[in-house]
DNA sequence: CTTCTTTACGGCCAGCGTAATTATG
DNA sequence: CATAATTACGCTGGCCGTAAAGAAG
């Protein structure tokens, strides 16, 4: 399991087509079609129909891209909301080391 | 970014170190320690205080420990959602395709 | 010296991309 | 034949683990 399947999986949900997701996310049809097999035998059910006009969701799939859509969404507020204290201190609060780390030079 | 990488970061955050948090993630610490690194470098925020003591979640390091926790524990539950739908039917829905898929005999 | 984190080095698995195959209308 | 998904094959990159180094009490 990966974000990187979450996303592809979005992608070919949205779509409704491997070529038009694999467009979308940058990548061929091959690594995008193997995402989503592994995927879905990672959840343990069929997530897509698989027809001749292309990619159809199926209920599991519904449910899932609701939560893939979720998670989503959530690593990238965890990544604004700690962007937000960037140089902040916590006011008030009793931790001592919440002041800027000394200047260690690391790297 | 990487599901296992928050998964480390939580162990890190929850153990104080990364040497607890190594055992707890069935890793070595310098495999642990870079993904930390590697975290805090896409989130563009030192999530941790280094100390001589260990690891000291910073103020950012808080809040992205709710986000991480809440993410990971979202992932779970879209599996367990998807699977909830597992020899399901719509019943009443025009989806047809919702019945079992035909026995294609993949993989 | 002891404890803890980080950097260096070597080997392995996973994933990508191109080309060929299968199924449908 | 045209379209769409999948499988086969070779290659590159990232990640892990062991060993060594730097920092602090």
């Amino acid at each position: 399991m990966s974000l990187d399947q979450l996303r592809y999986f979005v992608a070919v949900a949205e779509t409704g087509s491997t070529h038009a997701a694999s467009v979308r996310a940058c990548v061929s049809q091959p690594p995008l079609s193997r995402q989503i097999r592994a995927l879905e035998a990672e959840v343990g059910v069929p997530l897509f129909q698989r027809t001749s006009r292309g990619m159809l969701l199926r209920p599991a799939g519904v449910t899932f891209l609701q939560h893939a859509r979720s998670i989503l969404g959530a690593v990238d507020a965890a990544v604004v909301a700690a962007r937000g204290h960037a140089g902040h201190v916590a006011a008030g609060s009793a931790l001592e080391w919440t002041e800027a780390p000394p200047a260690d030079g690391r790297g």
